[in-house]
DNA sequence: GTTCCTGCAAAAGCTTTGCAGAAGA
DNA sequence: TCTTCTGCAAAGCTTTTGCAGGAAC
């Protein structure tokens, strides 16, 4: 656990950001919780351990460490935001009935090709983004179940 | 013109979707500014030749339209939905300087082998979305215009 | 000591809801 | 006539802004 947040000491301090207590809760929260959590869901989580915490800085947080590269966010979903901690380059799957996002390890082997392929148009690509929308395993046997009764 | 709009009456009926004013100009909207715009650039210029018109209405019409597969929406932008009429699977770049979206018309080969990994696993997948970000040709220009006067 | 961050309150922005009246089939 | 859609007002949610005090360096 110590050594999980010197790590992260180490990544704000590269980055030339303070090194907060929220900043680091926010990023044990992420390290330990690979559910792509909204903001929401990450201030409430850690507004118990801390109750002072404020929505603000949690935004704050997530924004700023997103700038600095040692997150993302992903904006598969309708009305929230979602964040993952930055890791190799894989695609999600979310679940239109449950919300939930899987990662999808699997990557396009013509990432390449297609990266030139827009290079050449004369844009700058920064970030690649493939997501999967559907039904999830699980919903699928619950519905299943729900049929068969 | 009016043969466009015929085009529409009849998919409209084919969902039995009920014939109006408002869902006909969303729809030759999206036909002749294919700019992925957001509800609010639509209700906007909708307004100006019908007056009454209600942003209420422009929402509700996008959803309907969109859960009968005549449209889709994109979720690559942060906090706004944009709109697109349903067509050849394509991808998106977005420029994360001028919010502009281009449509990438070169398809991943390997989409097949992807699909049938991820239903492997027994989710069932509904749509496959794939976009870049960065900064586009325009953008690129400018700022280089800029640094050298 | 300086700079940057936190937290509160208020505001903003996009979208949804409830409902009465209107329009489509 | 029956159903569905439209439009208004109000509410709901997520996110942003302004600012004073506080923590990091």
């Amino acid at each position: 656990m110590g050594e999980c947040l010197e790590k992260y000491v180490q990544i704000l301090k590269n980055k030339k950001m303070k090194v907060t207590p929220q900043r680091l809760a926010i990023l044990q929260y992420l390290e330990t919780h690979k559910t792509h959590p909204t903001a929401d869901q990450i201030y409430r989580e850690l507004k118990k351990k801390n109750p002072s915490l404020s929505k603000t800085t949690v935004y704050n947080s997530l924004e700023s460490l997103k700038q600095n590269k040692i997150i993302q966010s992903l904006t598969i979903c309708d009305s929230e935001h979602r964040y993952d901690i930055e890791q190799d380059m894989h695609h999600h799957f979310l679940c239109t009935k449950c919300g939930r996002i899987y990662d999808i390890e699997f990557q396009c082997p013509n990432i390449k090709k297609i990266r030139s392929e827009i290079e050449s148009c004369g844009h700058r690509i920064d970030e690649v983004h493939g997501y999967f929308r559907g039904i999830c395993k699980e919903c699928i046997q619950k519905e299943k179940k729900i049929n068969n009764e």
